[in-house]
DNA sequence: AATATTAACTTGCATTTTGCAAGCTTTAAA
DNA sequence: TTTAAAGCTTGCAAAATGCAAGTTAATATT
């Protein structure tokens, strides 16, 4: 194709995205799941940033019905739930690894350390498959414990 | 370097760019003034969307502020002025288009031509660098004709 | 030179969303 | 059988948003 067409991109292909992630606290949420390993409620909440009860409540839930995110029980613990990307949540990853690598680059007072900066800068697609993985082995630990018992 | 370290990313690196992107609306000014070619304010206020005049001047006000736009007196006409991204702004391409794609892939109804998302999936850098291009000759055009004038 | 018009905001106010604290419900441990 | 933990829900004050109308400064018109 031309690419001249791809200039054209206009309204639509932005608002689905924004409707779902078009705020801090969705984004923060994914962003624990993936790089703190949040799973559980409780860790969501004792997060940094401080999400109010309410509001995690209803952005796990849109992110659930968007199919971003998957409910289940926790095996190894009935009276607690675990949330896990989906295939849909996990394509998110090198978004986020670019916003990442921009607050890297602009924030004076940016805390990514150099070494994570550079393998950001030559080996990107790289690291969003290493993302990919350590996610991935880290949803079966998550899982393992209760087959272990079984 | 390790990849184990690349997975050491913490909370700090999201909170910088969260902070000022962090709405939908913020995106939004930067995906039109990218794609759309989009310089003055009515250009913004007149966009599909519908941004309230009050908070498309707050928005603008701190993409100026975190030097992502620069703001200036159009040299053909003194009563407008002109907002263009600025590397800083650029620079957040990447993320957009992958943001974008994801859309494409992902929203049921989504009106990206698949055209458009081929050449994503496969020529992203390339694509990357197009839209920077592009974009920067447009800016050029917007002060063209003042020159011609004088 | 005086008036009208355009573009870029600003302001006031009603509505919505957020943030905080407290309470409720279900599950499991003691 | 009571106690506690985890995941929410609810009520209310504070902040952000959206809409309509007004203000200001730079042209264009008469």
């Amino acid at each position: 194709m031309s690419p001249k067409n791809s200039y054209k991109l206009t309204v639509c292909p932005m608002t689905y995205v924004l409707d779902i992630l078009g705020d801090k606290w969705t984004f923060l949420i994914i962003r624990d799941m993936l790089f703190k390993g949040c799973c559980r409620y409780q860790q969501f909440a004792d997060s940094d940033e401080g999400v109010a009860t309410n509001i995690l409540a209803s952005r796990l839930k849109k992110l659930v019905q968007h199919g971003l995110v998957t409910q289940c029980k926790d095996p190894n613990n009935g009276r607690q739930k675990l949330y896990h990307l989906t295939d849909k949540g996990l394509d998110l990853i090198p978004s986020i690894l670019h916003l990442v690598k921009w607050s890297g680059n602009h924030d004076p007072e940016t805390c990514l350390p150099e070494t994570i900066q550079a393998y950001l800068e030559s080996n990107f697609d790289q690291a969003v498959e290493y993302v990919r993985k350590e996610y991935a082995q880290m949803c079966q630990g998550n899982h393992q414990a209760a087959a272990t018992v079984e």
